[in-house]
DNA sequence: CGGCCATCGTTGCACATACAACTATCAACA
DNA sequence: TGTTGATAGTTGTATGTGCAACGATGGCCG
């Protein structure tokens, strides 16, 4: 039974996890902006048109978990939503409002992922990287 | 603003927790007992005695989150409180009931383990195992 | 001894999330 | 064209979690 505690590799990840997610929440506060919705923010800007769907798996965010989310954002007037000959999807867009929060939002999380990687050592956080990178190739597939 | 969307490492940490923990949860699902849960109970029984506080700092998981599921876990007869000098506190001990729980939750716990590490590339577990001890070390100075 | 601050665990409350059921729409095909 | 099955997003429900406030105890120092 030891074993699981040398060795689980679920509670380190969550270990990691929280430490991580602890520093990022820190800084975010004062933005009034979680975690999560920096990462749809972040993702919608980068992908234009992108799909409620697509967030969902490529984020691996419950798509329920998508959809108030967005929701949310909607109504704050940081994203749109535009119609698709798909009458079930729709295409989420940046509003110039939504990008403007991004812009007020970048330092907190400048100083955050600074803060993270002083944390870690110097090939971790590319290493950190490297794994994401892998695992989201693993779901993609 | 595509810093955030190329480098975050709270997106990347996140995307990496969800598609373990999802893992662990699917082969957990059958014993009944959530990922926390196996946490705690195995933290516990590798250190007889140890605190609520100790397994809060040491495990990065709320003092209340704590204090709810070894709660719960008393209540099934899992862990036992033992009575110390200082009023405010505790010592928590398996009973043979928690360590037979535990060895009943093994095998799900192994093969959860074994999808991990073979959706990991070779060095990739290793390489979370050792960021996740320096996490520890630092959160521990 | 007495007052003050720190620490510990618990509880109240708000919220994000997961899972499942549901609705609406699309696609395939007879 | 009508039926069937798959897919997309939404909503209901339960629960875990975090944060803040609290009550209780301990330790420290005058």
């Amino acid at each position: 039974m030891g074993e699981i505690e040398s060795r689980c590799l679920g509670t380190r990840t969550r270990l990691l996890e929280r430490a991580i997610a602890n520093i990022f929440a820190r800084h975010l506060k004062p933005t009034g902006l979680r975690d999560t919705q920096v990462t749809l923010l972040t993702a919608i800007g980068a992908h234009d048109g992108i799909r409620p769907s697509e967030l969902s798996s490529a984020l691996l965010i419950e798509k329920s978990t998508v959809s108030r989310t967005v929701d949310k954002m909607i109504e704050h007037g940081w994203v749109e939503a535009l119609s698709v000959p798909d009458g079930r999807s729709y295409e989420a867009r940046l509003t110039n409002a939504g990008r403007a929060k991004l812009v007020e939002v970048y330092p907190a999380w400048s100083a955050a992922q600074t803060e993270v990687e002083d944390l870690l050592s110097n090939n971790q956080h590319d290493q950190l990287r490297s794994i994401a990178r892998h695992i989201t190739r693993a779901v993609a597939s």
